[in-house]
DNA sequence: CTTCTCACA
DNA sequence: TGTGAGTA
């Protein structure tokens, strides 16, 4: 085995493993979601041979990130956004600085969301 | 399992 | 935002 260091941790992650039924189990998302996600650019897993999805583990822990925004009041639109800025390479103070932010918006919500109006003022 | 559409909460 | 049903 060459594999152990950041580098091949990184593209394990990115290989495509997942069925979508397991997708489905490991996320607690119905088959219709995971694909209503797919055509509104929030996922992009690979495709079989046979044209069936192939998911990895990035693609897993993004579902699960849709699924706790979305829980959160996020639209669609709100976290395609969100994503989008995660994939921008931060200096070290944006971090802390979204750090700080995400704690204001979520540590409060741990009881009660912020409703879906609250929070589509700043993700339309 | 895939695609797409319509109609409806 | 998400579904059920019907289609191909």
């Amino acid at each position: 085995m060459q594999g152990g260091d950041a580098v091949s941790d990184r593209l394990r992650r990115q290989l495509p493993v997942f069925p979508i039924s397991v997708v489905m189990k490991l996320t607690e998302l119905t088959a219709r979601q995971i694909r209503y996600y797919e055509t509104h650019d929030l996922v992009a897993p690979q495709r079989t041979e046979g044209n069936q999805r192939l998911f990895s583990m990035n693609d897993l822990d993004r579902l699960l990130e849709i699924k706790l925004l979305l829980e959160k009041g996020f639209t669609i639109k709100g976290i395609k956004q969100i994503m989008l800025e995660e994939n921008k390479d931060l200096s070290k103070d944006e971090q802390k600085l979204r750090e700080s932010l995400y704690d204001d918006i979520f540590k409060p919500t741990g009881r009660v969301p912020l409703n879906r109006g609250d929070l589509s003022r700043f993700y339309q």
